[in-house]
DNA sequence: AACTATTTATAAGA
DNA sequence: TTCTTATAAATAGTT
């Protein structure tokens, strides 16, 4: 879409390359919010760029209601799969757990305090920055829950798939040791669900 | 981009949205791929449909190596904000600047063990929730504090100003006993300063 | 950061 | 659904 074709690889020049990087990126941002209001989905969009640097856009404010959304998806898999152990998932969690309430409980008492200490503006700056970057690694942290969430149902979902298709495949040479030399062109296609996978 | 422009809204009709969603979702994948390969950066793109089906498209074959990168992303976030405040400022400062420090201390530790808990979903979320909380009222702290400081700064103004003008119109009366009924008329109107104030 | 010549995406129609 | 095509939109190279 522009003066020239541009072969797909690797923008060599760096220049350009941060150039084609802020245009298209902007470009997909935009196509994945038109997607969202046009059809009516929720959009979750990550980019790393080499910089190290993370761009993220969501159709929703924040991550929550994706994540909320995805939750129930991964529950509604789970239920509709085999039998799924969520037995005692919580027990090493109980340590942890306090841990995390301690610092809220720091947090908060803190956030109580704030208004008690004279602080300077200065000192609320620097406060201001480091909780900005505290919330920026918790929603990070969020976000790399949601992807390995979502790697695990894609490997457990393909996992299935493979044990249903070798089940499939036997079945098919069953099937043509049964029938033997019985027209064997005849056999409809088997249309394994692996297959069905795009 | 077709035979019309389309507004940016809801699509009503069903089986013309499941289209377009189906046409764009495919684009946008498309052009996801492209920028991965163009820029050399990393892509992870998740689509959940008004159905409840998720569609996800990453970069990279599975969404590990994109977690590595995030992984070290949010490490070298970690160590810089660690360098960042490094030296002890705090020598000439007060008792209520221990507590910020320690708040400071306190936020950064959990910071680093974040990541060494095993936090679910929802903990986070809620964790997300207290710093976005306790931004806010940093925030909303640093702002009271600019007014009261621009409002101190006022009264000093105005204190400043209302004294200069008494003097200003002692120096009238002065100036009227001095020329007693000399042309009263003809002096300049006094236009004093507190009067230039907006 | 703008501008345009082109390419690309896609809305509607078949 | 899939293909076709007219048109809108994105964008590569340029200024």
């Amino acid at each position: 879409m522009g003066r020239k074709k541009v072969e797909l690889k690797r923008i060599e020049n760096k220049s350009s390359r941060q150039v084609t990087f802020s245009k298209r990126r902007n470009g997909l941002f935009k196509k994945a919010h038109e997607l969202s209001v046009l059809c009516d989905v929720q959009v979750a969009f990550l980019v790393f760029s080499s910089s190290g640097k993370l761009y993220e856009f969501s159709s929703v404010g924040s991550t929550t209601s994706i994540l909320e959304r995805y939750t129930s998806h991964s529950k509604k898999m789970a239920t509709s799969s085999k039998e799924t152990n969520h037995a005692e998932v919580d027990y090493g969690k109980h340590a942890n757990l306090k841990s995390l309430a301690e610092l809220l409980l720091t947090v908060e008492r803190n956030l109580e305090g704030l208004y008690a200490m004279e602080l300077t503006l200065g000192d609320l700056m620097e406060l201001e920055e480091q909780l900005h970057v505290a919330l920026t690694h918790v929603k990070n942290r969020k976000i790399q829950m949601m992807l390995e969430s979502v790697k695990s149902l894609h490997d457990q979902q393909e996992k299935m798939l493979k044990e249903e298709n070798q089940l499939l495949e036997k079945q098919i040479v069953a099937m043509k040791n049964g029938e033997d030399s019985d027209h064997p062109l005849c056999h409809p296609p088997q249309q394994t669900t692996l297959s069905l996978l795009k």
